[in-house]
DNA sequence: CTATTATTCAAGTGATATATTGAATACTAG
DNA sequence: CTAGTATTCAATATATCACTTGAATAATAG
């Protein structure tokens, strides 16, 4: 009698899991976790086929991680709420604490880690406030259009060396990006420091930081 | 160049994904959460073969959701740390917000789940101190001697109709188990507020009390 | 209505996961 | 060393999953 309906509750946890078993499709929400997106939007950044993706889509729409809306001939999917990046957090959290394989190309791409201690949220956005440190996104224009760090500047991690100039050496830089496990900022502080730059990582990245209920500033549409 | 690491790292990720993506794991790791358990007892207590049991629990090893200890002829099995209780709590937080089927389970045996309010944790403790309340444990026996909350009442929900009177009936009662998707603190505040006595659950259950890094008294072995 | 485009559906194939079975390994007791 | 037990390993049939291909839907523009 009570073990029933546990045993369903089980298979609707594991649905979920299932959800998080294929690399794609977390590939698929950490680009969702940014900005809703199309799926052929989805399909070109990932590589794969239209139909592919919208079936992985489908998947985990039925998991229920993701919702569609449809514009005219264009459906747009987002994340269901923000219990899917805090979800996406814990797995991170787990995988870097356990699993070897991810500390380990951490480290292999970005030696010097443990130097690069993550800023706390809060810290960042009282000296924000205070003028105190410059913020900096390092993702693609678009992505810092649809929601960004108030005060932010946006230099796309690929253009920073030779857009370096814009940020004001006296203050120290907080540099974020996509998320825990999104490398860019851990890209832009080694080049910031190399220039000179006093530079840290924001803990986590804007999703986390949206999720925590922290200010946001949308760009509005033309 | 910064691409494929991330990929890497999605692969990682996935892996912990796949662990997550079997009801019968899920229901390891809910056991696992009360007290590190040998490979018979697992298989005993969810009816699958030992040989089975075995290779389930490799899997959670290898995704590093838990850790193997040998002692004499048995390989006691317990969760790697407290990030995979967060992990269990925010896959079963997604999977209550948005899959359907879950919240339909819990109405349909619990049709009343409404008024069955959860009690914070922080409060709990403060009431029980100032004995205000009764803190019921209704998980077997050896589950609460692995742990438990401080000053708290064993009775297991199948008693608990017979050894009702144990409990005083003018203190409210708060209920707990093992956790947000365990059903038997449900199943007890149900009973309990049948006879007349007022009762309540407490929001969620030991694992996530002990990953809150509230107290816990653990009973000496003899 | 027709053509076009984004998305979804359906069928097929190769790969992967699961549960069962029987044997191998590791440890303890005597 | 031998017997007995807990666990793991290996081999297998079945089921499920991932990706491709080609066609079907649905919305828009002309």
């Amino acid at each position: 009698m009570s073990t029933n309906p546990k045993r369903d509750v089980f298979a609707s946890l594991a649905r979920v899991g299932t959800a998080l078993s294929s690399p794609i499709r977390i590939e698929f929400l950490e680009l969702l976790a940014q900005s809703e997106r199309s799926v052929e939007q989805l399909a070109g950044l990932t590589g794969t086929t239209v139909a592919n993706t919208s079936q992985h889509l489908q998947r985990l729409r039925q998991a229920g991680l993701i919702v569609g809306r449809k514009e005219g001939l264009y459906v747009f999917y987002r994340l269901a709420g923000d219990e899917v990046v805090a979800l996406l957090s814990a797995m991170a959290r787990v995988g870097e604490a356990y699993v070897a394989d991810v500390e380990r190309i951490v480290r292999l791409y970005f030696a010097q880690k443990d130097e690069l201690e993550p800023v706390p949220a809060k810290e960042v956005l009282e000296r924000a406030r205070k003028s105190l440190v410059t913020v900096l996104d390092v993702r693609p224009p678009e992505e810092f259009a649809a929601g960004h760090v108030p005060g932010a500047i946006n230099i796309p991690v690929q253009e920073l060396e030779k857009r370096i100039k814009e940020l004001p050496k006296r203050r120290e830089v907080i540099a974020y990006c996509r998320g825990p496990y999104c490398l860019m900022s851990f890209e832009a502080v080694e080049k910031l420091r190399k220039k000179g730059w006093r530079a840290r990582r924001l803990e986590n990245g804007l999703p986390e930081w949206r999720a925590a209920g922290l200010p946001v500033v949308e760009e509005a549409e033309s």
